[in-house]
DNA sequence: GACAACTAACTGACCGGTCAGTTAAACAGT
DNA sequence: ACTGTTTAACTGACCGGTCAGTTAGTTGTC
């Protein structure tokens, strides 16, 4: 396929998601949002199941990109990694990515593409928090692996709460930061 | 209404939603797993939408029962408020509330409710926490309403985990035991 | 002219909701 | 106690709309 076409047909599947949500997207609304016509996606992707395969998939390439570790301070990139960035303006995404998130028992591929996400999330973490004991930053009794599992949840969390009970992007943030603050990291050289 | 036929379209709900999830249930659905059929349902309840917002009223009545206070050890408490209980069998149901959640945006009900549900959950964990450092179980700097927030939001996030990554229950439960140990409970008089 | 990209028009399945009726129980009048 | 009336509960059959996916054909390009 066109690159051009495959970017133009993702970008709208980002649109059409952003302002119908999962639930309520059609093939029309992506055709809408695109300059292309519905049979046309059908062309290139066969099934509306596949295009949003590919489009996981495509989010996926964006997050590889993300954890491109910019050696930061570990407790600064955690909180980071935790709260939505900047472009994510809204909450159309957000929620569309919850509603797909909640498909994956009834779908293998998108179970299989959420599981990677958050599989490489968790490892990413737990590498940050090893960073962050051996440059002295955590506690040294903090354990990577539990911590990390413990972040991801918390994450997850949060954004869910950011989209059902109306919590602020700060609140978010505030409420990751406390917890490495008074959980992670190292008050008196212990 | 009659309230046997309330109790039966109640719980063939719950079924239906266990064996459908939300996306997938049909008014159908709800009718083959009662005795009643299709236009009946819509005789009660008018809309599928009511039927729904009527469900969700349904199960805060049970959480609300669940909110009973036995006194245990606040450490006990925290944990168990934030596990799925053990008549909570399988992933259907916790599936199909997680989509519904992610409804909240679209339907004011549903938001809502939830909001609600959230609401009550955290100010009960409040005022456990709170009672845990009254008792002396529990450090006495620890911020009652931060952790609260903290705890619904890791509960949340632990829940949804279960769903898409396949996190057993017992997975969820130690990471909760984790943090209450960790950052909650005294471990030398502070 | 062959092939890739595209589209207007269409189809079949599904689903929420409606409607015209049926059943059975409660109730009133005699 | 018998009978006519009302009403809540219920249902089979159907309708209107929606949406994923198909078809048959057009356009553009090498």
């Amino acid at each position: 396929m066109d690159d051009d076409a495959e970017d133009e047909i993702m970008e709208a599947t980002y649109g059409a998601l952003c302002e119908n949500g999962y639930a309520g997207l059609t093939m029309q609304d992506i055709a809408d949002e695109s300059e292309k016509s519905k049979p046309t996606l059908h062309y290139h992707y066969g099934t509306k199941q596949e295009l949003l395969l590919a489009f996981l998939d495509y989010l996926l390439d964006e997050f590889h990109e993300r954890l491109e570790g910019d050696g930061d301070d570990p407790a600064d990139e955690l909180v980071s990694l935790l709260t939505p960035r900047e472009d994510e303006v809204g909450d159309g995404f957000r929620t569309a990515m919850l509603e797909m998130k909640a498909q994956s028992p009834y779908n293998e591929g998108v179970r299989d593409r959420f599981v990677e996400y958050e599989e490489e999330l968790k490892t990413y973490i737990e590498d940050t928090v090893r960073r962050g004991v051996e440059e002295g930053v955590f506690r040294n009794d903090v354990d990577a692996e539990g911590t990390a599992e413990m972040l991801v949840a918390l994450g997850n969390g949060l954004r869910t709460r950011s989209v059902t009970v109306g919590k602020t992007d700060d609140e978010l943030r505030a409420t990751v930061e406390t917890y490495v603050e008074t959980c992670l990291v190292d008050g008196d050289g212990v």
